[in-house]
DNA sequence: TTGAAAGCGCTAACAG
DNA sequence: CTGTTAGCGCTTTCAA
């Protein structure tokens, strides 16, 4: 079934039928009843253009690459796709998935197959925020970074806004009441294996260190370590062993609060009557908690949606200011905060 | 940069270079002079075919599509895809990704655009196993179904070993001396939103039941439900308050059992002391339980690894016989399970 | 051993 | 208002 097929069944020339099948009949003022008859003819042929040989003439496939290093490691990968997907397909663009395991060589390959396959633009993204050089390739291309702060690169940066995050967070607790006794779970990361810590750990810190300064009150005492169940545990662990009676725990995200729930369920300390907790990422595990867990999300899903959206309504003349965005994180809530009185009583 | 140009600046015809470049020199017997200077030209220029005219010609664009119902909700879907995206780099194929929220106008939507793009074969996957009607424009095109048990089609299904998967798990229990006070929570999910239950669990049901009487024995009691957390947590709460001693509980998947450690918990119950726990999925969450659970993992990378290699190798001629693929369940083993002395007693 | 030429399905000047 | 024509970049038959 080609143009050709509808053109002859409606009496037309190819040229005709193609006007009207892209709609451009208006513009051309081409008669209605050939409109109709090429409409019909399309109908009854089943006719579906052939987008490879529309692209051949048009530059544009309407296709976008996506790459990122991970996306099965993590449940967070498929909400950029997610997000990304919808907006690709709500501007009629389908999406090339890609995932390079961290490997360059495997990510210089990747982007040469996307390119030799016209997409009309590319999407960068690393599982977590952090400054990391992007390939130089995608700097003469249409790109968007998601995560990923190339300092030198010219294409707009789409990050999570981490540092209000980290305000949201401790105003969860602020609201509450929570003015003391609040220990912090995970800090910056900033151990052996990433020295200073992680961009993540760092911006969520300075917000709930400014946010709790607005109350002027501070956090009691931070332990850095790792980002997992089992640190979250032992970190838990050693602070109540070293006499500490913190009244609130802030976990850098859920994994950690997980870890502490198991140490806190052992100790015979409840959430939140005892001790209340909040965290980042508002994964599925948060809600699974018991009580559910008060966390703040990472816009996952609208950074790969505004990605595509950037990059799709990107300005042809490549403009000169940043488009940088900071996606706000949203607080999603839980049961694991209790409510301080002003007598410094406790109410659920 | 175009085939032209490297022709040119190699001093041979466009043909001559076509040849070279598509690695059919020797077959046309080319000069090696004439191979030498246009690998020149090429790297000089830094020549890349444009895959979309290439295409045009060919009739293969070494693409495929991956469609499925869900692929943010659930991390198993990454996985697909990732299983998915290896055999088709391995082939030199490009993924594209969509996925259909349920929604059958969108689903045939996507097919569509697919299509339109001259995808080299479709992928179509279900979150979970489900005998559900695949859409029928599959059947006309080179497609392979993952999960979906569509009587009707003619497309190779690829779906995990469930069955396999239940006497895998019921041996684990049985290898470390367990044969009394096995109690399952989950069962065939036999509740009314799925009556009959579902197809993992009807399965996973039969082959734990087999597998048990191979030893003689039998589950003390299963309790049909909702495979979530909360459900697990209350399965185990009932159990425990209607006088049942467990010695065993043999979970549907690993978020119930997520529930039953809450539970057990609460009740000073431990794993594996006093009941062992075994489940399916070997989700990240069975890592991070404490102690780790022993889960049957759902093999969802190979599912989409060999959905890919189904239909990439998939003879030209459709051959008659089914291409049905049964993906075996591994075991990931934990410390959730003790070991029975014959003298009744616990070694862990 | 190489080159000329046709054509994949489509779009878009240009002429009528 | 509509048709003719020339490609997009590539592969491949056919003739030289």
């Amino acid at each position: 079934m080609t143009l050709a097929d509808v053109a002859l069944r409606a009496g037309v020339s190819r040229s005709t039928a193609s006007f009207v099948m892209t709609g451009r009949a208006a513009d051309m003022r081409i008669s209605e009843a050939a409109q109709r008859k090429v409409l019909e003819a399309a109908a009854d042929l089943g006719y579906r253009p052939n987008l490879t040989a529309r692209s051949l003439r048009t530059n544009k496939t309407h296709t976008i690459g996506l790459i990122s290093d991970t996306i099965a490691t993590t449940p967070f990968a498929g909400e950029v796709i997610h997000g990304a997907l919808d907006a690709a397909l709500a501007h009629g663009h389908l999406l090339f998935v890609a995932e390079t395991a961290g490997n360059e060589a495997v990510e210089a390959d990747l982007i040469s197959e996307m390119l030799d396959r016209q997409v009309d633009g590319i999407i960068y993204a690393t599982m977590f925020t952090r400054y990391q050089k992007a390939p130089a390739v995608l700097s003469k291309v249409q790109s968007v970074l998601i995560n990923c702060l190339d300092p030198t690169s010219s294409s707009p940066r789409i990050v999570p806004d981490e540092y209000q995050g980290g305000r949201t967070a401790a105003r969860a607790l602020t609201n509450a009441g929570h003015l003391h006794g609040i220990y912090v779970i995970g800090g910056r990361h900033d151990i052996p294996k990433t020295p200073g810590g992680l961009y993540a750990g760092v911006n969520r810190m300075r917000g709930v260190e400014d946010e709790l300064r607005t109350y002027g009150t501070e956090v009691a005492l931070s332990y850095e370590c790792e980002y997992e169940p089992a640190f979250g545990y032992q970190a838990t662990i050693e602070l109540l062993s070293d006499g500490h009676r913190p009244r609130a725990l802030l976990c850098l995200n859920d994994r950690l609060a997980f870890g502490a729930y198991q140490a806190l369920g052992e100790r015979g300390m409840r959430v939140p009557d005892d001790v209340s907790v909040v965290s980042f990422d508002a994964s599925d595990l948060a809600s699974w908690l018991r009580p559910s867990l008060t966390s703040v999300a990472l816009p996952h899903y609208e950074l790969g949606r505004i990605a595509v959206t950037t990059l799709l309504d990107a300005p042809a003349g490549k403009g000169g200011e940043s488009n940088d965005v900071l996606v706000p994180m949203p607080l999603h809530e839980g049961d694991s905060i209790a409510t301080v009185t002003s007598a410094g009583q406790i109410q659920e």
